[in-house]
DNA sequence: GAAAAACATTTTATGTTTAAAATATTCAAA
DNA sequence: TTTGAATATTTTAAACATAAAATGTTTTTC
């Protein structure tokens, strides 16, 4: 039924109105496929190391800068609010995987580092978390993968360029 | 760095690890693009209709189905908890805009349906809605766009796989 | 050098999301 | 038919997320 109407009128409104619903096919795909793999992360993040998924993600953000971060640098990274990450902060402080240190020219900020016990912990979690990703997504060809990540880098252009 | 490494000793382990770190790029490119779309809607949604995503989406699955949807249903398809659209349906029968109705034949169950209010306004938000990811998804190739989808069919397939 | 602006973070209030327990109903089997 | 398993939904508690206000610090500007 849809295929036969949009070959009977395709005026310049159909088509845009065709080229629309396949972008919101795309999206949904794409949200769906996203969603698919996250959850799946999740889960198994939580019953094998017992730790939520936005705790992991501040945890690898700070194995990847040994000199440490300050909160506002987490927040900007991991793409949440700043009260958010001051909330984690203190369950992992708490935890003993993190520490924070104020800073000696700056007595605003603090240097957000994992401690000895975090850096152990977390080198932990990165090596399974490492092979479930690849389970989800390392079974492409290495084309497939190149075309990916270009169509997602022109997407995300496309977004960055819309918000004013 | 990497790469003089890669080439220097290519055995089983690093090739895998290489594969790994790729799927972890991948996985990584892929969550802060869609984040990055859905973060776009939810914004328009909120200041444009003054509406949540999910309440949206809540809504979408409804005027997808005339005949009506049970919550369990829509948990599904939404790939939420059932606890998560037992409140949004509270919410939005208060609005008036969705009506539960009983199953004849089984009073565990609701069918949860679109009013007439619910279908109208619905119809406006689906047409901006629209509008909003094609300006975020709509500027690919018709050769990108098909190879999209049959990558992210791939990958969801691949996921499904795992889980027991 | 004092006032104002900008900055880094935390707090607060509100809302979302999940997992798990609780409730109620239906179905299956012994 | 009564017991038990499965199903559909709601409730609850804890974690997460945001915006906006509050706090304290630094920088700018006049």
């Amino acid at each position: 039924m849809d295929s036969a109407s949009d070959q009977a009128g395709l005026d310049h409104e159909s088509r845009l109105e065709h080229g629309d619903h396949q972008a919101v096919r795309l999206w949904l795909r794409l949200l769906t496929c996203t969603n698919l793999v996250e959850r799946h992360l999740r889960n198994r993040l939580r019953t094998e190391f017992d730790i939520t998924l936005p705790r992991f993600d501040f945890m690898a953000q700070l194995a990847r800068e040994p000199k440490g971060l300050t909160m506002g640098d987490l927040s900007q990274r991991m793409m949440v609010s700043g009260g958010n990450v001051s909330g984690i902060a203190v369950q992992l402080e708490g935890e003993g995987l993190i520490s924070r240190e104020p800073v000696p020219d700056n007595r605003r900020a603090f240097c957000v580092t994992l401690t000895r016990a975090g850096q152990k912990r977390f080198a932990e979690m990165a090596e399974a978390h490492e092979a479930w990703v690849a389970e989800c997504l390392g079974n492409l060809s290495g084309a497939d993968y190149e075309q990916m990540m270009s169509v997602l880098k022109h997407i995300k252009l496309d977004v960055s360029r819309i918000e004013p």
